[in-house]
DNA sequence: TTAGCTGCAAAGCCTTTGCAATTTA
DNA sequence: TAAATTGCAAAGGCTTTGCAGCTAA
């Protein structure tokens, strides 16, 4: 689907989260661990919603409160393995940023399909416009609009459209 | 402030936000004159309260409600006089997207001023990316995050976040 | 005259928060 | 055991909407 490599990482990502939470004094709880364990199954993006439901079922039983996710999706953000990337339909989305190369998306208007793209030349001219501000550049968020390959393409067998949402 | 040119424009803002509200049989009352005119009264970006304040400091007493405001600013959008660039504190911010060229921000986390900026070569790049990928282009968002000169700078006076807000 | 528009208040929605009970280290 | 965490329900805060009265064409 992408064509991207996963960035080497030492440790996973619920470790990492464990790491950040013992220089705050704070716990990895049986909660924490699951909604981390959930976000990190795939590397799709994602919103609170969707990990509240996917939690809901699990065949374990184990539920995790609406606040608590929200809670620790915070966490997760300021602990550097997520990332806020755009917000649709009113709700904030999220995608990883540990485990996981800097890149920016294509955005299909009519499918709303995320591509992902990362372009080393995009990086340079990014440092040379900060430089001639005076600015310190720390990071960066692109969003290109407009209409995926799929989308122009008149729709054959209902393909596209349907299937996707 | 900024280093841009003003496209030339045949028509005002307001005229052509008539000729949009014409071709769908809508009307240019005076509500949405005063909003269209506040709005374009300056090239700052803004959120709808701003909006709303102004528009409550007429000396004229005339009033527009809050309602008629955030309506207005949506069809301000699809008119394509106005482009949604992001969020802060919870709002949505806008910026002119007529009669004001393509451009981009550079964003300081510490004092959170917007610096415009417009990169040729930058265009060029996502048009490549989006041809590798198939995708028609037709539009981009594009935040570059981090500190700007003055907010590295050790303030001297009180100057900087205090002044700005 | 007649659609369309405005204001107001109420509702919607995502997200945050207070608090008592529970659990981790 | 003490401090942190969870769930629930309620509150927050921006934005949308139903509706009766008003108004542009």
């Amino acid at each position: 689907m992408s064509d991207l490599q996963a960035v080497e990482v030492a440790i996973s990502p619920v470790e990492k989260f464990r790491e950040y939470l013992a220089t705050k004094a704070q716990r990895l709880t049986t909660e924490r661990r699951f909604i981390v364990e959930e976000i990190f199954a795939d590397h799709d993006h994602f919103d609170v919603d969707q990990i509240v439901m996917r939690l809901s079922q699990r065949d374990d039983g184990k539920r995790v409160s609406r606040s608590t996710v929200y809670r620790t999706v915070s966490a997760l953000e300021e602990a550097g393995l997520l990332r806020k990337i755009a917000r649709a339909d009113g709700r904030d989305l999220y995608e990883h940023d540990y485990g996981y190369p800097q890149h920016d998306h294509l955005i299909c208007r009519r499918t709303g399909k995320l591509i992902e793209f990362h372009s080393p030349e995009l990086d340079e001219i990014l440092q040379k416009v900060a430089a001639e501000h005076g600015f310190r550049m720390e990071g960066h968020r692109l969003e290109v609009y407009g209409l995926s390959a799929e989308a122009c393409r008149p729709a054959r067998r209902s393909y596209g459209k349907l299937d996707r949402i």
